[in-house]
DNA sequence: CATATCGTAGTAAACGTTTACAGCATATCG
DNA sequence: CGATATGCTGTAAACGTTTACTACGATATG
């Protein structure tokens, strides 16, 4: 069987109370005692039991992050950021992707139960949920979402860069007509992009901006751009990530559709490949790894300081000017 | 505070007991005394504590994996599998991913005593802790690394994909001088494809492959291959993954060096943008998200029907030919 | 009518920890 | 030398569950 607490005190010829004392470093003990309980552990290869810890009410040593999906190296290198910071403050990942399955609640409100404090991620589940596990004084960080009463916030800066993208669009290029890939119920990160570039278009008069909602995988944007084909194209073709960008490149591509003279495109995300293919997409670069790293941190001082700093962190972004968009060719 | 077992008992005027035999379905209890006690767990808005549960003995409802790092689409594929398997099996999951880090081994026994089984990949943790693990009837499948005594495993087939690359560019392209980028230390399947290639090398007379070990992200293998410029080329760079590849194409690219006519270049994974880039790249496809997906099922099959049927699945890898390698220009 | 059987529900122990409290030596001090 | 303080360690309760056991009343059986 495993060993246990009772083992180690058994060996060592004390209680189990001491063999306690002597793994936390509290409390008085003998150094002759301590010696022997020291060569115990060592000789068993004794390890704490963290749910009987966690049971005590002590800690559970457990951090959760509850992601919308986990494909692609955005939420890959979310997860690497956090995973980093987390094991190297001594906590354990508890991992959750809801993929909009219908017991999303059920199963953050039972992750919440094994862990000190979690990561909610954009469209995961209702405010009624958060609102509700908050108040049982978990320590929660939502990221890529947008703040809650008094729970911070991590989110990447979305309307100025799309602001951005669009003045260069229009007032380098000259671009008039706009179609945009994705789609703006999954993800707020994506709402907030396309209602500023409806913004845009309005202030600058342009015929209103053409809406292909798919999913943010490369093969979603590939079918997306299939179908588009099969219609008068625009002459600018804004991707809510650069995946979906990646497939509408290959759809593109099939139709013999030259990048940018027949059709602009543009990313989001800016993942390591996208200036590698050709041609170099033009995007939005995000600080991925660090809002994994940032959501980490800020959920360690909230379990260890008991503060709530109620924060509502904007990660900046940055255009990323390449060929896709009709530059520098 | 949190709603407990006591808390719902005492609102449905009963024992604690009967609280569990209903939220369980098991023992009798009479349909009037359920019917109170359902009530009062949906009013209170009742879930078990997982951490209760797990104490009693009874189960954690979570799997673990450990991975030796996480960046880079094999992994998240690897995860994306693993861990909607799991959820859909009712079970949570721990990641951990142990980075080299010398504390790899405490960290892994910890992870252990939260866990119901668990998921080993690669070089993550010696031999000597997977089999103590394994001793203490934790249920454990070895992913991407072979098999240990009587702990089942699942690897990608590498052997024959080596050995039909290693043929394809000797005998249709001719080429006798190659370089191969990667670091065999790294992992149990680099480990196996340098070995083989090797071998096919020494079949045919050739001059022996140079080594150049390099980490296995993108900028790994863009300094990699700027080492490499710096001295003869050879005819074919040989990389562990199509992330090395893409660098290589980075630094070649810088060199103004064209691919395949100056040099080919080969990756391994065929990861979803290696056909995207240009020019597109010659690799060695492997079904990731099945690796995970499988060593889920394997290892719920284990934990539920505690049996070890001490298999050891290949899956099969696929060469895909492209144009880095001097096909079809 | 006495007894056995059965349905129902409560009591208490167990899982592996931590920690408040008590108790017992030993040392310190008057 | 007696009283008190101090250092050390053991006992037991608590955390939230599950479950073996027990108990009780009602019903069935002889």
């Amino acid at each position: 069987m495993s060993v246990t607490i009772k083992s180690v005190a058994k060996l060592a010829g004390v209680s189990i109370a001491t063999v306690s004392r002597v793994q936390n470093g509290v409390g008085t003990v003998a150094p002759a005692t301590r010696k022997k309980v020291l060569s115990a552990i060592q000789q068993l290869n004794y390890v704490p039991n963290r749910v009987g810890q966690a049971l005590q009410g002590r800690r559970h040593a457990a951090l959760g992050i509850v992601f919308p999906d986990f494909s692609g190296p955005y939420y890959s290198g979310v997860m690497l950021g956090f995973e980093n910071q987390a094991v190297t403050a001594g906590y354990s990942v508890l991992v959750l992707a809801t993929h909009r399955r219908p017991e999303s609640t059920r199963l953050i409100t039972e992750l919440s139960s094994r862990v000190d404090g979690m990561v909610i991620m954009d469209r995961t589940v209702e405010n009624q949920t958060i609102s509700a596990i908050a108040k049982s004084d978990l320590p929660i960080v939502l990221l890529a979402r947008p703040s809650l009463s008094d729970i911070p916030s991590i989110q990447s800066e979305n309307e100025e860069a799309a602001r951005q993208l669009m003045y260069h669009l229009i007032t380098v290029h000259g671009y008039r007509k706009f179609t945009f890939l994705g789609d703006p119920q999954f993800s707020f990160d994506v709402t907030e992009r396309f209602a500023v570039v409806n913004k845009v278009a309005v202030e600058f008069h342009l015929p209103q901006i053409k809406l292909i909602p798919c999913g943010y995988r490369q093969q979603d944007g590939y079918y997306a751009t299939q179908k588009l084909c099969a219609t008068t194209l625009p002459q600018c073709l804004i991707c809510a990530n650069d995946e979906i960008a990646f497939g509408a490149y290959q759809a593109l591509r099939e139709q013999n559709l030259h990048i940018p003279s027949d059709i602009a495109v543009t990313g989001w995300d800016d993942i390591p490949t996208s200036d590698l293919i050709a041609p170099p997409l033009t995007s939005v670069q995000q600080p991925t790894q660090k809002l994994g790293d940032l959501a980490a941190v800020e959920l360690i001082q909230m379990i260890e300081n008991s503060t709530t700093r109620a924060t509502n962190i904007l990660l900046p972004s940055a255009l990323v000017l390449r060929h896709s968009c009709g530059c520098g060719e």
